[in-house]
RNA sequence: GGGCGGAUAGCUCAGGGGUAGAGCACUGGCCUUACAAGCCGGGGGUCGCAGGUUCGAAACCUGCUCCGCCCACCA
């Protein structure tokens, strides 16, 4: 047993997160067979760059990965999640390079590319696994033996490989083509390193003279220093203005070159600008296609620094911006600048630095895309892969069959160095080994100096990682890899080409299903990012960050004193909370903040379990016994297959990547049943003297609580180490959660009756507690409290009493059938249920009639739409028969509900008596006569006035019976047919008599509801108390009446009317229609009543028995 | 210019033809012996707008308006 105070009150995650990693790791937990008779489970790591650090994107990956690795292994699967990290070319060069700029004020070409090279790896070897350590801290269960570096040995000998077979093959070739350029990283890059930006810029008209004519040609252009390199001038073949004009030449200006005037459909458009089209194909990539249609010569007119070269005449040397400058100024002294207009343009950025692209004419390496993508489409088209969410499966297609040549080299020195060499004889030589000499000449050779892109090692990373291009045992064993689980944003980049080379080298899938997360934005929705201030460090909410500082100023403002340590497994279950399909995650505060919190709830709980579980020999005595052998209560019945229930739905969420529904499943279950119902429930128990009760409420706490952290392991795996470690457990447990067995659905613990009577037990405690909420009882103060039910609920209730009372914090309670009521009472009325608090002196009266009101007017509103719908005809005649009635028995009991409801505010003023023509009333004038006119139709087909009226027959049979004082079956029988066999037809008469039979041979029950549905008071009516009808003139009936019924009455109208102030306006309801007649008054008037004996089960205090009545409960269990 | 998401409570988000949900925030009552990071109540929504399909639409269809993202070589 566990004393109080041997566990602290509060979850601290700082200590026991730091704590378990490091077991976890020792003892192997995380690593992977290469070879296991366990299904295998695979996926491999988006590899982080080793500049990285970690941010939410990083927490993001990890926790989904961590989750299904984990889940993957507790279910029994050789699980190997793949870690690694990757070089990040241009990043990581970049980096270095600051760095050797700051403290050695040198560039990379000071020191040369070896020198260089190795203060790279020195960087690597000092940072880069930074981020690695900081992967851990999410708790991210890779197998870290396996660690692979996109540049380590055996991957560079994968990238090596890949590249001369795909040489070899055709598929990788050098040429000279235009390609982006960014003249501050100094490289080529690929159409997707590209980024589009939304500028600002202008059209400048330039008039080129048309040679030997006075006639000029005007072009418009968004960069006018490209002219240097035009090679044509392009009009549309068809247009009138310029047709006659092709075939001619222009002067350059500036230059004097002269060139020709083409005609292109392609490439001009009309209507745009001037209509005419310089051609610069050396620096376009629109031109450079026309170019290549018409065999135009190419001239580069800017350097790799992108300053005019020489080709630029008088401009050469100058900067790309400054020679623009000059141009149009010279193009000005010249007047051949004929406009300048202001103009939207896209402008090419470099992803790395954001300067300006250049499109330039460089030899570079190709791969040929068209033969890889075309197997790489069909493969998800045959849905062998499979994306997740389904919509990112077009955004592949779309850019599958949309894609130019991939260019890979890069003019860089830290990557992968492309394994081609050239000799001076001409001749290319690409090789898996280290050439001596050309093969041709015997030349010297020398190497060429790019490096490959970072992506083209990625590329294969779900084989290379597990030992290709070397047959290996793990290779045969995980790939194809499992998930792939990674953000949209690298679809193209990675995932695209993964699904190519893999195919391609591996004749099969990289992995059978791909599911991408959502970005993560700050709680507006925006992007994180530095610039924006409102940067949330996923290391500041685990570890915390007392420094506010430190913190980004948005967070900063709302964290004045700074961060507390939140904690990995707050921040992880946040994650997975917000990571519904399809969305990008707004993170934010607050859910960190409420996940904290349930980490501490699910800490308490177990402390109280832990507490109260006595010996843990016992306990674990009583777990090695199925608990469908053990004599179970109520409470301990239900919570098992709530359980049930919730492990079924966490399992169904995760198989469908639901993340964010399996979280709040888990979430639901231990907070909302476990927490909130069951440990309470299990107080009694525990704390009572029936032993065998007591032990046997112990083991399902215990094993309840074990489930609901291997549940709950994957998405908080410290927390529930730590508390899984101090449970007593079956013998056959390992000695870690981590490696124990997920939870699987167990049939037995299947319980639909006890969760039907515990739905009933709930009803009944809520309905107290909303009372004495509402009164503002305070919790200590015991009352009493009465519950009015019919049999089968009245016998559930009856036998679970002992749950009621202490939950509802009751002294007393009565339960009995519909009787007399408590003349001033709170009252909580539901289909199945009234529960009445009497308290006079302690329920505030006026509060207590204002929400009765409001819930008279919820009623009401649900009425009257059920009303007009079932009034429709074509609701009737099409929609299925269970809908219709099951809005049939909905009205019914929202009929009831009300009646019950206009009594309870009458029972408060005490002038119940007078009351009961009046609520007759109101129920008539609400809901039938007051809405619309079909509404007339509806209580024709409820068998009203328009019913067949079968009064005279009933009458005569009833008055044939002689009514016993007790039951007689075949009495009993007989009535039972009667009315049920004309139930359509029974008018309110017809059901007061038949109350009258009832009533008359003591079946409560059947009375009451049948007086209620004549809508007649019933209590005033078993009293045999002449009818209210008699005495009061319906003019004069008690003040009572006109302030109940009235309200509700009028709103149906003044809705209709007052749209705006139909929520507000219910207290000043004109008067109630209903009032004026009362004519059900009369019909409820009854002759025999004065006859019928008095009620002989007037509530008595606990008179009903307590030992348990087998008996089922009509009720329906519900989810809270 | 195409394509894809989104618009549901004050906030962050689920849901997906048949009674509008959660967490947080708000509010009333409670330091009740697991937990004040808590317990027990309560209030709060024309489900972006307009049409259509349907007996019935927040959900399906069409159009529109905003927001976000992706793709694209219109000078």
């Amino acid at each position: 047993m566990i004393e109080p105070n041997e566990i602290s009150k509060a979850y601290d995650p700082r200590e026991v997160e730091a704590r378990w990693y490091k077991i976890w790791s020792d003892r192997g937990y995380f690593e992977a067979q290469d070879q296991s008779d366990k299904p295998p489970f695979c996926i491999v790591i988006p590899p982080p760059n080793i500049t990285g650090e970690l941010h939410m994107g990083h927490a993001v990956f990890i926790t989904l990965q961590d989750i299904l690795t984990r889940w993957k292994r507790m279910s029994g699967f050789n699980t190997l999640w793949l870690p690694g990290t990757d070089h990040a070319g241009i990043a990581t060069q970049m980096v270095v390079e600051r760095d050797l700029k700051k403290t050695e004020q040198k560039s990379r070409h000071d020191l040369g590319r070896e020198e260089f090279l190795r203060r790279v790896w020195a960087w690597k070897e000092k940072y880069g696994n930074r981020i690695v350590e900081q992967l851990k801290v999410m708790g991210a269960s890779a197998d870290w033996r396996r660690m692979r570096f996109t540049m380590d040995e055996g991957l560079s000998k994968a990238v090596r490989e890949a590249f001369v077979r795909m040489y070899e093959e055709g598929l990788i070739y050098r040429a000279q083509r235009l390609i982006n350029w960014c003249p501050r990283c100094y490289t080529a890059l690929s159409d997707l390193e590209v980024e589009h930006e939304e500028k600002n810029g202008k059209l400048w008209h330039i008039a080129y003279p048309v040679k030997g004519s006075e006639q000029k040609l005007v072009v418009a252009t968004t960069r006018p220093e490209t002219m240097l390199g035009d090679t044509a001038v392009a009009v549309h073949p068809e247009d009138p203005r310029y047709k006659h004009l092709i075939g001619q030449k222009v002067v350059l200006p500036l230059l004097g070159r002269e060139i020709p005037i083409i005609g292109d459909a392609e490439l001009v458009s009309m209507e745009f600008g001037t209509g005419a089209v310089k051609v610069t194909p050396a620096h376009d990539f629109n031109d450079y296609a026309t170019g290549q249609r018409h065999g135009l010569e190419m001239i580069s007119i800017l350097d790799l620094a992108a300053k005019a070269n020489q080709n630029a005449g008088p401009y050469a040397g100058l900067d790309r911006y400054k020679c623009r400058e000059k141009v149009v100024e010279d193009l000005e002294k010249q007047g051949l600048l004929v406009k300048i207009e202001d103009h939207k343009l896209s402008m090419g950025t470099c992803q790395r630095c954001g300067d300006v692209v250049e499109p330039l004419l460089s030899p570079q390496w190709f791969v040929k895309i068209a033969p890889l993508a075309e197997p790489a489409i069909k493969a998800v088209e045959e849905g062998r892969t499979r994306f997740i969410p389904e919509q990112w499966t077009n955004t592949y297609f779309g850019w599958m069959r949309n894609l130019h040549d991939w260019c890979i080299s890069r003019q860089l020195w830290w990557g992968h160095q492309i394994p081609a060499w050239y000799c001076a004889c001409g001749e290319t030589v690409v090789s898996r080994e280290d050439p001596a000499a050309c093969p041709k000449c015997g030349g010297a050779l020398k190497r060429d100096e790019d490096v490959l892109d970072t992506w083209f090692s990625s590329g294969l990373w779900p084989f290379s990682t597990l030992g290709w291009p070397e047959k290996t045992a793990a290779l045969n064993t995980f790939y194809p890899t499992s998930v792939m689980e990674t953000g949209h944003d690298i679809i193209f980049f990675w995932v695209a080409r993964m699904m190519m080379f893999g195919i391609h080298f591996m004749k099969d899938v990289p992995f059978k299903n791909i599911y991408l997360h959502a970005m993560v934005r700050d709680e507006r929705g925006e992007k994180m990012s530095k610039v924006k201030g409102n940067v949330i460090d996923p290391l500041d909410l685990v570890y915390g960050q007392p420094s506010a500082e430190k913190l980004a100023p948005d967070l900063k403002k709302k964290f004045p004193k700074g961060l507390p340590a939140y904690g990995a497994d707050a921040l992880r279950f946040t994650l997975t909370s917000l990571t519904a399909q399809g969305r990008d995650i707004k993170l934010s505060m607050d859910r960190v903040e409420g996940y904290r919190n349930f980490c501490n709830k699910i800490w308490n709980a177990s402390r109280f379990v832990m507490m109260n579980l006595g010996e843990p020999s016992a306990v674990q005595a009583r777990l090695a016994k199925p608990f469908k052998q053990q004599k179970l209560a109520l409470a301990d019945r239900w919570i098992l297959a709530r359980l049930n229930r919730a492990v079924t739905e966490t399992l169904q969420a995760l198989e469908a990547y639901k993340f964010n529904d399996a979280a709040s499943v888990a979430y639901q279950f231990v907070w909302g049943e476990l927490c909130d119902w069951y440990i309470e429930l299990s107080k009694g128990s525990l704390y009572g003297q029936d032993e065998e009760a007591k032990a046997a409420t112990r083991a399902v706490l215990c094993h309840v609580l074990d489930q609901a952290l291997k549940l709950l392991h994957p998405l908080m795996p410290y927390i529930t180490e730590e508390i899984w470690q101090k449970l007593p457990r079956r013998a056959t447990e390992p000695e870690s959660i981590m490696i124990a067995g997920y939870p699987k659905p167990e049939p037995s613990h299947e319980d639909e009756q006890a969760e039907r009577e515990m739905a009933l037990v709930i009803e009944a405690i809520e309905g107290i507690r909303t009372i004495r909420g509402e009164s503002s009882i305070p919790p200590a103060r015991k009352i009493l409290a009465i519950i009015h039910a019919e049999s089968e609920v009245r016998q559930a209730l009856e036998r679970h009493r002992q749950y009621i009372e202490p939950l509802a914090g009751l002294d007393d309670l009565v339960i009995s059938a519909p009787g007399a009521k408590p003349r001033v009472s709170a009252t909580v009325v539901s289909s199945r249920m009234e529960v009445f608090v009497p308290l006079e002196g302690v329920i505030d009266l006026a509060e207590e009639e204002k929400r009765i009101q409001k819930e008279i007017g919820r009623v009401d509103a649900d009425l009257q739409l059920l009303t007009k719908k079932l009034a429709n005809p074509n609701f009737a005649q099409k929609a299925p028969p269970e809908v219709v009635e099951k809005d049939r028995a909905r009205v019914a009991e929202l009929e009831q509900k009300k009646v019950k409801l206009l009594e309870g505010i009458a029972r408060l003023k005490g002038e119940a008596q007078t009351e009961k023509i009046d609520v007759e009333a109101a129920v008539e004038g609400l809901s039938f006569e007051k809405a619309e006119p079909e509404a007339k139709v509806s209580i024709k087909a409820a068998g009203g006035e328009g019913g067949i009226d079968l009064g005279q027959e009933m009458k005569g049979e009833l008055e044939n019976l002689k009514l016993p004082a007790v039951p007689d079956a075949n009495l009993v029988k007989q009535l039972d047919k009667l009315r049920e066999g004309t139930k359509e037809g029974l008018s309110k008469t017809d059901h007061y008599d038949l109350g009258v039979a009832y009533m008359g041979m003591g079946l409560v029950d059947d009375a009451v509801r049948e007086f209620n549905q004549a809508g007649v008071n019933a209590p005033e009516a078993m009293k045999g108390e002449a009818p209210a009808a008699k005495k009061a003139p319906a003019a004069k009936q008690a003040p009572a009446a006109k302030k109940a019924a009235p309200k509700k009455a009028a709103k149906a109208t003044a809705a209709k009317k007052a749209p705006a102030a139909k929520r507000a306006a219910p207290k000043k309801a004109a008067k109630a229609p209903a009032a004026k007649k009362a004519p059900a008054a009369k019909k409820a008037a009854p002759k025999k009543a004065a006859k019928a004996p008095v009620a002989k089960k007037a509530p008595a205090k606990k008179v009903a028995a307590k030992k348990p009545v087998a008996k089922k409960s009509a009720a329906s269990g519900k989810r809270r």
